[in-house]
RNA sequence: GCGAGAGUGGCGGAACUGGCAGACGCGCUGGACUUAGGAUCCAGUGGGUAACUCCGUAGGGGUUCAACUCCCCUCUCUCGCACCA
């Protein structure tokens, strides 16, 4: 899987290192922004294609993932299928072998367009001025251009003779190299043709077009139309194509990719946008390729024993980029493992995503220097138990970098036999990402907010509830300081009444078993109810999705139903402090401080971190009345607030008996009354 | 162009499977206590209206007793990929 070519490649001339096609962002470096260049290169590669097709379909097994990952992998990975299909030139014993994956419009290609850099183009170019002046002039691509080569190609479904042209929007990294361009039915070839006069042959049209003409005008400059304006890309029914006039696109694609491989001028082939995955990093912060050059033996691996190969310290940096390891003549020069002989390390080290790819593998095993292969395939071992992570997060710039690296490892270390899940991560959350100033806050961009002053004015606690409390996770979060006021006044409300009430609050402990003690006053249960409430809301907006911040608006919730509390019996301090204690608990994770600052107030003599976490009764949190609303043809009209355990007759006779409802029904007919359940009635009436 | 997501008060954001739109917080308005208030507390706060009530979840249609939520069309924004044949 790992292997070394000579090829082009990402070159970052600020870093003074080689980049994956996953690290380059709009032609820039990931990490400075610098432009990217094109370099050739030997290096060593990993050949994560080789995982296309397993990546893509396993795509639909996590469930867990977000929708916009999922599909950024999908189309990263860029799976499309079609047909190779060979286009003898005329004159001449060579073949253009073009890719498409509308076969279907085969009969409507009007002409063949090749890459500059295709192997062909200087065999096919007798104009060698022309050709170099359109690959300075539009080599960048930002307008189609091209040059007829002088020869054509042969349509092996029909033998028509249709010209060769060289064009700049022709990639060689794709497909073949070369396509079979079908004006009609390709915009970009539209353009093409437009821009140099070429003929434009309709040979789909749209199915809901009236009777499709059936098979006729074959051949010649029948169907050859100049009238149309723009190439129609969808599906429909053929038409000048021969025996195959008369399909839907979709059968006619299927019967011409079989057509070409019993005539053997083509295959049935899939193509992927995605690239083997570079590795080879010109910089000191990597593990090294553990490689070494031999002069006789050529590459050989270090062997098993002698990992990790270590990075020597005494280097100098120069601050100028590239590998100091390329001057470290200790680390450079060394044996073959193989023959003795002289040989040399390699120098570059690996991107920083390797390692990344299966530190969490690694994280399971506690012990220290140990031997991985095997503690991996131990049947006790660690990972068994963790793995696949449960839960994963980070943010949405990891989705086809370590997100698709991480993924191609697990597949490789499970087929080596060291694993035996295939992927990694269950449930992922791509948290959103602190904008300020309309960009991503980070260092390097300087656009960050220095968090020291208002810890300082009011202290991390706030800072990290405030935080929390501004937005969902996965949410974009554009920073402003306003609202940390909010945070800061609500934990400044605790603090004040756990303080003001301390002595009363310390004496007292509240019994769980007298919940239904006659004791208990009316406004004690009602506050009891809403602490009980509160657990669980905060407890499942937690855990449900990560909702911190609704978790912190409930507490809040609570909290001022507590400040709003008048204690007058002995039992009512007691369901003070059952909710002051409970509210802490819950604020505990989002307020460490404060939290363990007022639990000790309270007279609590261990940590509120060695607390459980705190249970709900759901009986307790029922409420005992509801409002039930009263609407008349889906409009409010009026609230009435009833007992729990009412019958569906009943609400329906009271929600009638209400003077409001009375007023507007009037004598109007009432056609249907809806009851849903402890929630709403709604009452029909005629116009 | 393709793919994904989003659009709710002045602002950040709530609303679980269709069932009270605007929870909670910021801000704002008025009041109390104050030498003072940028502290604290109380009241109010989607819009129009004196009020009944009406209008309101980007816009337009539809389904439904009932739509922020479901369906169709349109617009705007964000992100990703992109002459990928």
């Amino acid at each position: 899987l790992a292997y070394r070519k000579y090829s082009f490649v990402n070159w970052c001339p600020s870093c003074v290192t080689v980049l994956a096609n996953e690290q380059v962002i709009d032609e820039r470096c990931w990490r400075c922004e610098s432009i990217v260049v094109q370099k050739e290169l030997e290096q060593w590669f990993l050949k994560i294609t080789d995982y296309a097709e397993e990546l893509l379909q396993r795509c639909d097994e996590l469930e867990g993932w977000p929708e916009r990952v999922i599909a950024m992998q999908k189309n990263w990975i860029g799976k499309s299928t079609g047909v190779e299909v060979d286009f003898k030139i005329d004159g001449m014993d060579e073949h253009i072998r073009i890719f498409t994956t509308r076969q279907d419009t085969l009969f409507g290609a009007t002409f063949v367009c090749i890459a500059l850099i295709h192997p062909l183009t200087e065999k096919l170019f007798s104009d060698k001025d022309g050709l170099e002046n359109l690959k300075t002039r539009y080599g960048r691509m930002d307008e189609k251009s091209g040059l007829f080569t002088g020869f054509r190609a042969i349509n092996p479904m029909n033998g028509e003779k249709i010209p060769i042209y060289v064009a700049n929007f022709v990639l060689m990294e794709y497909g073949t190299g070369a396509i079979m361009s079908v004006p009609a039915h390709d915009q970009r070839d539209f353009d093409f043709a437009q821009k140099y006069s070429l003929p434009v042959r309709v040979v789909i049209v749209p199915p809901t077009h009236p009777s499709p003409p059936r098979g006729e005008g074959e051949g010649g400059g029948e169907g050859l139309l100049s009238a149309i304006t723009e190439a129609y890309e969808g599906e429909g029914v053929l038409v000048h194509s021969g025996q195959f006039s008369g399909l839907k696109s979709a059968i006619a694609r299927e019967r011409i990719a079989q057509f070409i491989e019993d005539k053997g001028i083509g295959k049935r082939v899939v193509n992927y946008k995605f690239r083997d995955w570079g590795i080879s990093r010109q910089r000191y912060w990597g593990t090294p390729i553990p490689v070494i050059y031999c002069e006789k033996c050529g590459i050989v691996p270090v062997p098993e024993k002698d990992l990790p190969v270590i990075l020597p310290e005494n280097v100098k940096f120069k601050g100028k980029g590239g590998s100091p390891l390329l001057e470290s003549e200790k680390f450079i020069n060394t044996e073959c493992p193989v023959c003795g002989g002289k040989a040399r390390r390699e120098t570059d080290t690996m991107d920083t995503f390797v390692d990344s790819s299966w530190y969490f593998i690694r994280y399971c095993l506690r012990k220290g220097n140990i031997d991985l292969a095997s503690a991996l395939r131990s049947l006790e071992s660690e990972v068994r138990y963790w793995m696949p992570v449960d839960q994963y997060i980070g943010g949405i710039e990891h989705a086809v970098l370590h997100l698709l690296y991480s993924r191609f490892f697990v597949k490789v270390m499970r087929d080596l036999g060291l694993i035996d899940f295939s992927e990694p991560f269950k449930n992922l959350l791509t948290q959103g990402m602190v904008i300020k100033d309309g960009a991503k806050m980070s260092k390097s961009k300087g656009n960050v907010v220095d968090p020291n002053h208002l810890i300082q004015k009011y202290g991390a606690d706030t800072l990290r509830l405030f935080s929390l409390f501004a937005a969902p996770p996965e949410k974009d979060l554009e920073w402003s300081d306003k609202g940390v006021e909010g945070a800061y006044r609500f934990l400044k409300r605790l603090w004040g009444i756990v303080y003001k009430n301390s002595d009363k609050l310390r004496v007292t402990s509240y019994e769980y078993k007298d919940k239904n003690s006659s004791l208990i006053t009316h406004h004690s249960s009602q506050l009891l109810r809403k602490t009980h409430q509160t657990i669980k809301r905060v407890t499942t907006d937690i855990e449900r999705e990560y909702h911190f911040n609704t978790a912190v608006a409930a507490l809040m919730e609570l909290v001022n139903e507590i400040a709003s509390f008048k204690p007058g019996t002995h039992e009512d301090w007691a369901s003070l402090r059952f909710s002051v204690e409970r509210a802490l608990l819950l604020l505990s994770p989002f307020a460490p401080h404060v939290a363990e600052e007022l639990w000790e107030a309270l007279g609590n003599k261990s940590s509120i971190f060695e607390e459980r976490w705190p249970d709900w009764d759901e009986e307790i949190a029922k409420e005992e009345r509801i409002e039930l609303v009263i609407q008349v043809n889906g409009k409010l009209r009026s609230k009435l607030l009833i007992p729990l355990g009412i019958t569906d007759d009943e609400i329906k006779e009271m929600a009638l008996q209400e003077s409001k409802v009375k007023d507007i029904v009037g004598r109007k007919t009432i056609k249907k009354v809806i009851v849903v359940k402890g929630k709403l009635v709604n009452i029909v009436i005629g116009g």
